[in-house]
DNA sequence: CCCGGTATTTTGAGTTGTCAAATATCAAAA
DNA sequence: TTTTGATATTTGACAACTCAAAATACCGGG
């Protein structure tokens, strides 16, 4: 009856993968395969068994959507992924570069009881250190739409959210200030060089980044 | 090379088993059948392979003993598994009476970082919350010899220890103020009724215990 | 010295999750 | 329309872990 730990990451992952889609949208197999690093025969077999277990509609090439019961599943993982996430950076003071990992092992084996207490311990936290929502317990899973960086003109604007996990990019933007909630002037774009020059709020010297690094930063117009 | 979490099960138990037994004596299949609630086909076949790895001993018919590769592991779950119920108790503030089921889960789950950062914040404790010593994380597991209470004549002990995880029993202790740490005053002994009868310090009234309820407490002559 | 009961091992099979490689499908280019 | 390339599915296999039940070894009493 319970999810195992790979019938959660699946379900997380198709989660992550539709997220932004319109809800009739299909995540492919393949994409799955990509996420997962497995072979795309393996996530056929899986789809298939995941359809009729009932935590999504799996059709044959065509792709795969999550149904409430699977919608409902994925969503606690997440929710759990991201309280971990906090806990281990507000509580356990670990550094952020490297909670995403963590979290990763820790999101399957932690019970309900645990949760309830980490979330209350940190008062209900709506946000995780990445500046990911974090959902209720109720399943509810608010989306924002933020712009990444590499899009916006000249301007003033919030940095909300870090969409990458590796710890060295993490490690970086951390030494430069750039961390959820700073705010951030765009004073230049060069698009021809694919390059922005930014000021961070609290720091000396204007700093510059490239394009995709950019993209993985979103803001919100201030 | 990482043992997964079912070879730490296996390995924990054997250690949990082999306690108290002079270290060339061996701990027979059926008796880890027993405590994993597996069939003792099972536990044979696993004991072979275990012994193929190096993590021990296999002669059969006779039993099994933990080489020191098995041994490093098992005390390294155990020390993580202590670590965490008492994690469990004075950070999260868990009920003492259920944080064993938890640790048996996050046990396999926590990575070195974070049961390291568990100690320092619990300023590497000796003991977690059943009584039971944390091993280093240097893997050296000390043992005490205790007295089971059911074994002692009236005088005052310390209890020091519980040796039973079963969470009502856990709650019915707590309920009277036995706990490791206390002053407990063995006032009478009844031994062909089998009932004990203690002065539990901070407490009103004297207090009726059965011997094999006794026997799980385990104390220290004061 | 054999005999019966208990503990252990063997055997054959099932489950879950995975891969490699052969095969099938489909949409877009030719 | 036919071909082609990308994507998806099927097939056969394997590794880890487990069980049920048959076969075997061991031990103590008669």
């Amino acid at each position: 009856m319970v999810p195992t730990s790979t019938v959660e990451n699946y379900l997380k992952t198709i989660l992550r993968l539709s997220a932004g889609l319109e809800p009739s949208a299909m995540v492919s197999p393949g994409r799955i395969a990509e996420a997962l690093d497995l072979t795309p025969g393996t996530v056929t077999t899986m789809m298939k068994h995941l359809d009729r277990e009932g935590y999504l509609r799996y059709q044959p090439r065509q792709g795969v959507r999550l149904r409430p019961k699977g919608q409902r599943a994925a969503v606690q993982v997440l929710r759990r992924h991201r309280l971990i996430e906090l806990f281990l950076v507000e509580i356990l003071r670990l550094d952020w570069a490297h909670v995403h990992e963590e979290a990763e092992l820790l999101e399957h084996a932690l019970s309900d009881r645990v949760v309830e207490r980490i979330d209350e311990m940190l008062g209900r936290p709506a946000y995780d250190p990445h500046g990911d929502p974090i959902p209720g317990a109720d399943g509810v899973l608010r989306e924002e739409c933020l712009r990444p960086l590499s899009d916006c003109s000249e301007g003033i604007y919030e940095l909300v959210r870090v969409v990458r996990e590796d710890p060295e990019y993490l490690t970086w933007l951390r030494d430069r200030g750039l961390i959820p909630g700073v705010q951030v002037t765009l004073e230049m774009r060069d698009r021809l060089a694919g390059i922005l020059l930014l000021k961070v709020d609290g720091e000396e010297a204007s700093l510059r980044i490239g394009e995709p690094a950019a993209g993985w930063l979103r803001v919100r117009e201030c």
